[in-house]
RNA sequence: CGGGGCGUGGCGCAGCUUGGUAGCGCGUCUGGUUUGGGACCAGAAGGACGGUGGUUCAAAUCCACUCGCCCCGACCA
């Protein structure tokens, strides 16, 4: 078999599973982005889809294969050509025509429905499909952990009724809880933000990892557990004096960090006054969004609030007559968002509208006209459960699932409807559940090694088993050898045999490398007392058995290894 | 897109500051000795230095532009 090792890390490879799956042989690139998939890698990938094969089809999924080149009216429709940016690759056919490749099925599959579904009769239904899509990242990275081309397992439920459609996102939600769990992964479901997916109340399947992209919170107490861009977070308690508003010269720079120094006082003592510019239809219209200076808005959370971005320094010069740093909403008129964990608070120190001055004494009650307190503050380190008010945790992940109840709004943008039994026409009922096949891979590599190398799971090793034979001019040695291999393959063991005639010292590294959870090392050393050796490779363990004896004991431990992660 | 770094035989790197047509380790090939943690001896092949243009008698080395890759940030299912 072609497994092309690598002894020393590339140069491209920061990330241990990014390192470990170019050094094994799995992976190559191609492009940024873009990897070819090595015999190893890909019987590793063939592994985890069939697990998602075999749980897909338990909830009543039918596969089916779409394409990845989808003409640009269909995303026209749902808005998403425009939408989706420079993140959609777009190519044209020789006759000028647009196309998409798909980064997502969602309006292919709501196409076949509006074209296929006439009656409440033909549902509900479960499609899903393993293929390849395209996503022109701004930034690819890890190698095939955000890549451009990637390999997505994407189901599409379709219902009549609200709790057919909420039945289909519970199958869903315990088939994935199914198949992470057989892919050996160790996972937290979140609440997450829809995105340009739509939909509310999506979850996200994250396993925790230094080099996770996302970030999770959750309680070490109780269930709660979200997103960092929506989860919420209670700030200490924090009760201070209300005095009369007091300007004060501030000769030190307007950053939280400088201003807090200044009076000697935590963060969480400030008021964060951030300018926003609101578009509308009338135009760009300024607003105010408050937070205290232990915390950041959330991008994500202020979504709700409409259009917004950010003022530029000279938008905010203009507008306010001061710097950033020295503003806030006391003396304005322009309207005022804070976050829900401001209310009632006072003593405050926050902007004056004049450059080198700030307010203290600031009772938000008082001095602040706010047309709504509403959540739009990120947590921070030091926060409590909304739920039990224990202490959140903050957490990098990988995210690896993420499933959406879409409810109609690919239905009714496009039109697709069926019949219902009192006869009027209703748009369907959609949800959609993505898993990213090489990111599961990757999550595993990266949850699964050591310093020598990967250590597969049962599941998805790519082998059960390696025999390698330390001495191939051994003639006993080798017939040995063969012989086990054989009768391994008879039980329908997926046996590896490494026969290359090199040191044996390259040989058991590059064995540890790639992973194989049960080694058979066939060596003169052992040799000698009629024995093989059985090495297992999480734990180094070494068993010596008598040769006849070997296959026995081999199928044993696998048995017993599948047991463990069952 | 902003900041940083890198591009030199298959892989990992040095050389660049102070220009003089390239070097090390690993790998590869041949022969031999080896075979329990990347072993050894002898011999050999292989790159004109990401690309383009410029400066110069002379450019891997200096200058400009450009392409690619990685990291941080922004953004993102």
């Amino acid at each position: 078999m072609f497994i092309p090792t690598l002894k020393e890390k590339p140069r491209e490879a920061e990330i241990p599973s990014h390192t470990l799956a170019i050094r094994a042989g799995l992976i190559r690139m191609v492009a940024s982005g873009v990897y070819s998939y090595l015999p190893l890698g890909w019987r590793v990938l063939r592994k985890i889809m069939q697990i998602i094969r075999e749980e897909m089809n338990r909830i009543g999924g039918q596969e089916l294969l779409l394409p990845a080149l989808t003409p640009a009216e269909i995303w026209q429709e749902t808005g998403r050509w425009y939408e989706y940016g420079k993140e959609m690759f777009r190519v044209r056919d020789r006759k000028d025509k647009d196309y998409a490749l798909a980064p997502t099925h969602e309006e292919i599959i709501t196409d076949i429905a509006r074209r296929e579904i006439r009656s409440y009769r033909d549902l509900p239904q479960i499609w899903y499909q393993i293929q390849v899509k395209f996503r022109d990242e701004l930034r690819p990275r890890g190698g095939v952990m955000r890549a451009r081309e990637f390999i997505m397992k994407d189901s599409y439920s379709l219902d009549a009724t609200v709790e057919g459609w909420q039945r289909s996102y519970n199958l869903h939600r315990d088939a994935y809880i199914r198949i992470f769990t057989r892919l050996g992964l160790e996972f937290k479901i979140v609440s997450a933000s829809g995105g340009i997916m739509g939909g509310s109340e999506t979850e996200e399947f994250m396993v925790p990892s230094p080099v996770g992209e996302d970030t999770i919170v959750y309680c070490g107490n109780c269930s709660y557990k979200a997103n960092y861009e929506i989860a919420r977070g209670i700030p200490p308690k924090l009760e201070l004096e209300d005095k009369p508003l007091r300007k004060v010269y501030t000769p030190v720079g307007g950053s939280v960090e400088e201003i807090s120094r200044f009076f000697d006082t935590v963060p969480q003592q400030l008021l964060k006054s951030l300018l926003y510019v609101k578009q509308t239809d009338s135009g760009k219209q300024p607003i105010f969004l408050l937070v205290d200076g232990a915390h950041d808005v959330s991008e994500t959370k202020i979504l709700k609030l409409g259009d917004l971005r950010p003022a530029t320094s000279d938008e905010v010069k203009e507008w306010m007559g001061a710097s950033i740093g020295y503003i806030s909403p006391i003396g304005t008129d322009i309207p005022v968002y804070a976050d829900i964990g401001l209310k009632g608070r006072k003593g405050l120190i926050t902007g004056a509208n004049e450059d080198l001055y700030h307010y203290e004494g600031v009772n938000i009650e008082r001095d602040i006209k706010v047309n709504e307190y509403t959540d739009i503050a990120k947590v921070a380190p030091g926060d409590s459960c909304p739920q039990c008010g224990d202490k959140l945790i903050i957490e990098s992940a990988i995210e690896v699932g993420h499933i959406f109840r879409l409810g109609t709004k690919y239905s009714e943008a496009m039109g697709a409807t069926f019949l219902d039994r009192d006869g009027k026409n209703k748009p369907i009922l959609m949800g959609s559940y993505g898993i990213g096949v090489e990111r599961s891979m990757m999550a595993i590599i990266e949850t699964h090694h050591d310093e020598h190398g990967i250590v597969w799971p049962q599941s998805v090793t790519p082998f059960q088993v390696l025999v390698t034979t330390l001495n191939p001019e051994n003639y006993d040695l080798v017939q040995v050898a063969d012989n086990l291999y054989k009768e391994l393959m008879k039980r329908d063991i997926e046996v590896l045999y490494d026969d290359r005639s090199t040191s044996a010292g390259i040989k058991l590294k590059d064995d540890d490398l790639i992973g194989i959870p049960v080694i058979l090392i066939l060596g003169e050393k052992v040799w000698r007392d009629g024995m093989v050796e059985i090495k297992i490779r999480a734990t180094n363990e070494r068993i010596k058995v008598k040769h006849e004896m070997c296959v026995d004991k081999v199928l044993n431990i696998i048995k017993e290894m599948q047991d463990a992660t069952q």
